[in-house]
DNA sequence: CGTTGTAAGCTTACGTCGTACACAAAATAG
DNA sequence: CTATTTTGTGTACGACGTAAGCTTACAACG
């Protein structure tokens, strides 16, 4: 399974996937400003330069760490459903990483995924609204929008306190639901219209 | 109009106002990572610690900054429209004022407006929904719905690529426009449901 | 006028950041 | 054993935010 034996020169003790790993736990325990190269090499008990063997630079472990996060999201999303629910089950899972990981909500929000990596893992999605006869831009415009909303959404529960109390947390349950519902909903009205182009 | 002049001490070639306006235009010609302390005092024609005197350090400035250009996006909302055309002016005027300022749109999703200070600047906003009948509780949750949908929206298209063709434009907009209109219609229709909780 | 008090701006300095560059260490291939 | 190759290290530089103390330029008072 793993194979960093590749012939020659010293053993590797570092990993692409060991810096990202250990990046995503310093981001988690301790937030985006102490993320640093520094920090980074001393969690894996190396030296800060040591990093630039793997990655080229700092702003690559952030990507990095956007693309797995991204990716925790979309696992197992399930299949056989109609449009909207697939819909709404991609906007919970997204939720689900983002709080999960608050800490990495601002990184998220300033570093989108690639938009090729994202059509990829989103594969599935988009195939139960072509199963369902609605076009791949009509698909890309209603998956854009409820993902834009989720950051949104995201970014304001975790950008104003870190912790909040339980009716906090109930507030923006509701808040996420009711809007996700509305605009899931305006998209189904307009579908069944027949998708005019929007005025 | 302006009263810098105190009394006693050496007269001040700094205002508030002055370091915030600057910072502004810094950020429009440079962005984010350009505003720093010293640029911006040289900027100015001061030294870097003399900002100090007036701001208690950089986190003040770019709050004063998000401050200043909400307050831009909402003058002159318009009144005497039901709250679906009100609430869309609302998204429109945010959504103008974020693409015209895309430097700003990653630190305006970092650090979100003061919450009163939102609420101050939005009262008109939210009047119109009470005229309607709409409880304060749905008229907030679909004010911040459409306020995170506008600037998770502009995160996208600004984050990508910084300069884009016409056709990308297009498409943007069109985008913007689906997913705004299936929100505000959707929340159009609950509320002619009579808003009941989300299940 | 000179003296004094006070607010505003300046100089210097410290610790931290990302990272360029040259080097040391640790393995295999011959 | 030696040469080769890959990986990790040490040092150093410029830029950052900002703490502390100093200087400057005014108004007020005598």
């Amino acid at each position: 399974m793993n194979a960093p034996r590749r012939g020659r020169g010293r053993p590797a003790v570092l990993t692409r996937e060991r810096i990202v790993a250990a990046a995503v736990d310093v981001l988690d325990a301790e937030g985006l400003d102490a993320l640093t190269m520094r920090r980074l090499g001393s969690r894996l008990g190396v030296a800060a330069m040591s990093l630039y063997r793997h990655l080229p630079n700092r702003e690559a472990v952030l990507a990095a760490v956007v693309d797995r996060l991204f990716a925790e999201a979309v696992v197992d999303l399930g299949t056989g459903m109609s449009w909207p629910e697939a819909l709404t089950g991609f906007a919970v899972a997204y939720r689900r990483m983002l709080l999960s990981h608050p800490q990495a909500v601002p990184l998220l929000a300033t570093h989108p995924v690639d938009i090729d990596r994202g059509r990829e893992l989103l594969a599935g999605l988009l195939g139960t609204f072509e199963a369902a006869g609605v076009t791949p831009h009509d698909a890309v415009t209603a998956v854009q929008s409820v993902g834009v909303y989720v950051l949104g959404h995201a970014l304001a529960q975790v950008g104003g306190n870190p912790s909040l109390d339980d009716a906090a947390l109930r507030f923006y349950d509701e808040w996420f639901e009711a809007g996700l519902g509305a605009m899931v909903r305006g998209f189904a009205v307009n579908a069944l219209r027949g998708t005019p182009p929007p005025a």
